[in-house]
DNA sequence: ATGAAAGCGCTAACAC
DNA sequence: GTGTTAGCGCTTTCAT
């Protein structure tokens, strides 16, 4: 007989052994217990449950996981938490998965792509499938990633059906704030751009080269800009000095910085100035002055991705990507041409 | 001999047997080569990752933590990651535990007290430590959480040294608030509190009463409110009722929400009404006006708690409980009293 | 340098 | 109704 090997493990938390043995039973008998199996007997059904409330023991998930082969949990993978846009999606698809019974864990990437792959790995290898949130990395390295990380979602990336995808229609939505503006009279309009890397700016791009070509007598003046607050703030000068009348800021956030300049500067909005913003975040209702907007049902966006992430955990087929197109919101940040 | 089991597990990933038997090693050959052991003549380890490569394995981290009783990750708790004073928290913990090679995961409680605890407990199982970021639950419910979720770290509740503490000194810094509205010639004052339930609110008031007692001329209203843009916004029809000259909202929330009431009302700030936030999250240095807050090194929290939790994980004392005091930041939204 | 096998904590098939 | 045991995928000791 072999001596018992020894393995030292860090930490040794109560185990159903610990339970099994306190209570005089075997551990298949605790695992039915804390499962509900309804075939044990009332009264070592007691016991098993006092041992375990005098231990204070809880399973261990991992060694859960492992056995069932399965966890009920997904993985969202988020490129900067900070973002309300993203986090109203993550909202949508962590309600939609609870309905389901699936927990949901986060991880937030802190906007480094280089680590983005490797931490969609890790997630993925923890639980049953993940959702990635617009992923920054290039278009190769997610067709690289996708058939690793299967079952998986993608939300606002285009994937070639190598997984699910639910996506926004930037394109028509930047559309529809251009043509607002136009009906308000505007001729020379200003975009500011978001991060050069961005799919979703690409999109509205190419949504503005098609209204370009449908109204030549508008004037769409693009300036490199950015995603954040201070990106909307800076952007004063380069607005000024393109002599537009409104703004179509590449997001709510941006709008909203560039809305804290104006004020500093006395620019009045939209008498002066008309700006609009693209999400509409929980925020854009109260600035001052409130933005208008493309509102974009950015829970829905997550709860759609859950349902075909959800099919194709249950091994369903793959169904077609889902586009939700934005809606106008109207508000006090937009008016006449001056 | 017995004929195999057979226990169909619902997804099959490739797993290190696979390669092993594609390589012509053993798992153990494997494994050294996946965590590189250096013992491995170079043709074999070669031959390993061919096979690596062909099949695109990824260890599973479930099994790997089961095996090593650790799994390098912590999880953290979030009641609701849509309020920016939680993600900076959370960014601080996770910039502070990336540097230390562990991986965070986050589970959002969306404001669901009830399942706070056994989502702690849950995370907890799958993770080598927690922290409880905010904890909604009452004192009973988290103090007999803590001892089951070892090592764990808490931020704003006190646990009677039952965990590592890191929290925010919310009682002095409204009274710096006050003070600063006091010096500006305020001496009607309006608070807008927070939850009923939240204990930093109850922080507030106590610094409330304490400003009260040094301040016997000053008159200071406390107004029921809440904690979201909503409840700021809904909050002046109170205010203006109460008369006051100043508004010390619950938080820069509250504040913003409340600013774009005032700026649909009319209402100038600060000439007609002095208003104060608390946290300085990003966006209060862009509102219109800047707003006047105390400033709370929130990341500066969450690294502070992964410090105290990484001790504890290394098996240290537990430190006493970190209090970080905010600063006054003086922007636009206060002014002499009208 | 490599392999065989034990063991991490749990579940479930099977035997009694 | 309950216990025995194999096995989930991995790491590591021990023997070779």
């Amino acid at each position: 007989m072999a001596t018992k090997r020894t393995r030292r493990h860090p930490v040794r938390q109560t185990t159903i052994s610990d339970i099994a043995e306190l209570a005089g039973v075997s551990k298949a008998t605790v695992s039915r217990v804390m499962n509900g199996v309804p075939t044990v007997a009332e009264d070592i059904a007691e016991r098993v449950r006092a041992a375990i409330d005098e231990l204070g023991y809880t399973p261990s998930q991992t060694a859960r996981s492992l056995s069932l082969g399965v966890s009920r949990t997904i993985g969202v993978l988020v490129p900067d938490l900070s973002n309300p846009m993203f986090h109203q999606v993550l909202h949508g698809v962590h309600r939609a998965a609870a309905a389901d019974g699936y927990r949901v864990l986060v991880a937030d990437t802190l906007e480094d792509e280089a680590g983005e792959a490797a931490s969609a790995i890790d997630i993925r290898n923890r639980t049953d499938a993940v959702v990635l949130i617009a992923p920054r990395m290039t278009r190769p390295e997610l067709l690289d990633l996708l058939p690793r990380v299967q079952p998986v979602a993608v939300v606002n990336r285009t994937t070639g059906r190598n997984a699910a995808v639910a996506q926004v229609d930037y394109a028509t939505g930047i559309q529809t704030l251009a043509q607002h503006l136009v009906d308000l009279g505007h001729e020379r309009i200003a975009f500011l751009s978001g991060p050069e890397a961005s799919r979703s700016n690409h999109e509205r791009l190419r949504g503005l080269i098609a209204f370009r070509e449908t109204h030549p007598d508008i004037e769409i003046r693009e300036l490199a800009c950015g995603s954040g607050f201070e990106d909307g703030y800076r952007a004063w000068d380069a607005v000024r000095g393109s002599g537009a009348t409104a703004v179509l800021a590449f997001n709510d956030i941006v709008a909203l910085g560039l809305l804290g300049r104006l004020d500093e500067e006395g620019v009045r909005v939209p008498d002066d100035l008309s700006v609009t913003g693209f999400d509409d975040i929980p925020f854009s209702r109260y600035s001052a002055p409130p933005l208008t907007t493309m509102t974009v049902d950015l829970p829905g966006v997550g709860a759609a991705v859950w349902r075909e992430l959800h099919d194709e955990i249950g091994g369903g087929l793959r169904r077609d990507p889902v586009v939700f197109t934005p809606a106008l919101t109207v508000r006090a940040s937009t008016g006449p041409r001056p």
